[in-house]
DNA sequence: TACTTTTGTTCAAACGTTGGAACAAATATA
DNA sequence: TATATTTGTTCCAACGTTTGAACAAAAGTA
């Protein structure tokens, strides 16, 4: 095999007849030593290429510069690009981050957590599962004074720094768009109100048809995984309900898809006999036919500020909990499955 | 703040009167260790909730426990669907992994390269960006005695372990099934063929075209970055072409869908006119219409195969050098897209 | 009883880096 | 010239764990 014996800062010491301490602060630019010897270092770290010894390192200062990120699943539009975001912004600031996906279940989140825990992270940011309604694990964390910031799947309870959406105006949004496309009858398939986002969104849905005057039917509110099958299935049962919504507002777009996949198949006019608004952009959603109206969640806004969340956090370490809590505004985004008002020459979308 | 001192291996010592290194041995289940002090080490262990400093002992034993993998994006059923499968298989070993996306950039790889030999992780599993044509940089990870298993986007030439599937009969197994459904014209927009994939099902598509007797037309076949904007535009040529083709091979599903799209908005029936067939499965391609044929890369499969190469490889560390080179038979799904032939009476697909 | 073997533990050094204290040399100030 | 300050470096201990060697005590063998 190759060169397997790794170069150190004693083997730039030797060439140099300095010591390694004299070394570390040369490449570390420390203000003691001199212009000289700091670029004849840099010059012999280069030549025989020199690779700084992480774990050494991080075990002195007692600092990883590694960040622990845990989402649910990274094949999701969503926490993807927010992904991308936070690795953009933290990279710069020379943290290197670790994903792990609880793929929305408890226990794997939790084994997660240890695992970072573990692994010596400076700070966790994470999206919580579906299914988390312990939030020990994450209490664990805030105990250690590692920093915790949560995005789009928060808890209030936990007592730290935010960033999401405002989903409370989302359904708003929503409710608003379909009353102004005539639908009198809106059914609101939901994720579990457990779930601090998903209660907002029931929240908002109910006082948005208060604010517009309608009848409140709690048969039409429904509570689920919002898996595409979840949607079918729920989906089923509204047309079998004896007065059938008019409009269904879905809170994400996979148990959306599987609701529209059924109305196709049922020969039922989307959006003329039921209109259908979906949650999140996901990229299928302009895809399939016809394109469903959804809301768009800023995920590169949010990546961004997540990632500026816990650099503060990180830096100002023990100041005074302030809590940063950001809500961003949503987007409607609206396309066919809920334009029951069709324009005769149209833009083609 | 929380209690932030962390306790050490000393903590425990000083409780039970022993010496730390009694400790670390009765932790790591030394034989020459009486049972009787092993249970109380585990015992107080507990009590005082100890952590162990991964960064210690990786410093100690120069063994992080810490995998790389690179991924030109997470945000692909197939790749999250590997990553899954990988990170199952070597959490089971005591391995946890670091996930990394080059985004498809050779730059942003070389980037990623080195940040995780700098974390002193212990091996490096990844698929190549669509990008990299120079692979010194996975040199670089050979020539410290690191292990290195490339998946999917593998490359012969840097004699590494790989897995994936063959390529070359995925293409056979596209224009047997085209034929038999009596196409005669048979497009092919495909990857770039600099990389080895992509040849490989550029070249399965020429033999397989010889293979029956159908001429070759240059004009037919196209390389791209097979984005769904490729696909479109592409289309968009052959349609313009003097011979149209009566059917197009695409080399993966965001260009098939693109290309299916355009069709859609010139009106030209699929499969009828002109049979459309994807690569990948992504999931979005049974959820179009038509639903589009497709190659089934067996993700999971390919993934449990990457890691278990991956540990005889960190294991047999240094046996001599016979590569692991796994290819998988694809799978080819036939939904709308593709069957001139429409059954009757035929199943709800 | 004397000697070997086994068992359970301690000792000490190491992994590579860091940073404060110490120190000598060079430079500045009186 | 004597003293204070600055500059550039070395010294040393530390971070928390691991591991081979050393060692004493207990157990086994002659």
């Amino acid at each position: 095999m190759g060169t397997k014996k790794k170069t150190t800062i004693k083997d730039i010491a030797n060439v140099l007849g300095l010591t390694p301490s004299a070394v570390s602060k040369a490449l570390n630019n420390h203000p003691r030593i001199s212009e000289k010897t700091k670029v004849s270092v840099q010059q012999v770290a280069k030549d025989i290429n020199y690779q700084p010894n992480y774990l050494a390192s991080a075990l002195r200062r007692g600092k990883s510069n590694l960040v622990g990120v845990i989402i649910p699943r990274a094949n999701s539009s969503f926490f993807s690009a927010v992904l991308e975001s936070i690795e953009n912004a933290l990279n710069i600031e020379g943290y290197n981050i670790i994903i792990s996906q609880s793929y929305e279940s408890f226990e794997k989140e939790c084994r997660t957590i240890d695992a970072l825990l573990f692994t010596q992270v400076d700070g966790i940011i994470a999206s919580l599962a579906n299914e988390t309604k312990d939030f020990s694990y994450y209490e664990k964390i805030k105990s250690k004074g590692i920093p915790l910031v949560l995005f789009d799947r928060g808890e209030n309870d936990l007592g730290v720094d935010y960033i999401g959406i405002d989903d409370y105006k989302s359904s708003h949004m929503v409710v608003d768009h379909l009353v102004q496309q005539n639908c009198k009858r809106i059914a609101h398939i939901g994720g579990f109100s457990h779930t601090r986002i998903f209660k907002n969104r029931i929240r908002g849905y109910r006082d948005a048809l208060e604010k517009h005057c309608l009848p409140l039917d709690e048969d039409l509110i429904f509570e689920c995984n919002l898996t595409k099958k979840n949607g079918r299935l729920i989906m089923e049962e509204l047309l079998n309900h004896q007065n059938r919504p008019d409009a269904v507002y879905v809170a994400g777009d996979y148990a959306a898809l599987g609701a529209l996949e059924f109305l196709k198949e049922k020969n039922i006019k989307v959006p003329e006999e039921i209109a259908i608004v979906g949650f999140g952009n996901e990229p299928f959603t302009s895809l399939v036919s016809p394109s469903i109206t959804t809301i768009e969640q800023h995920s590169t806004e949010i990546g961004k500020l997540t990632a500026e969340a816990f650099l503060r956090r990180i830096k100002e370490s023990d100041t005074p909990p302030v809590l940063n809590k950001m809500i961003l505004d949503p987007e409607l985004i609206i396309r066919d499955s809920s334009k029951k008002k069709k324009l005769i020459y149209g833009p083609f979308i």
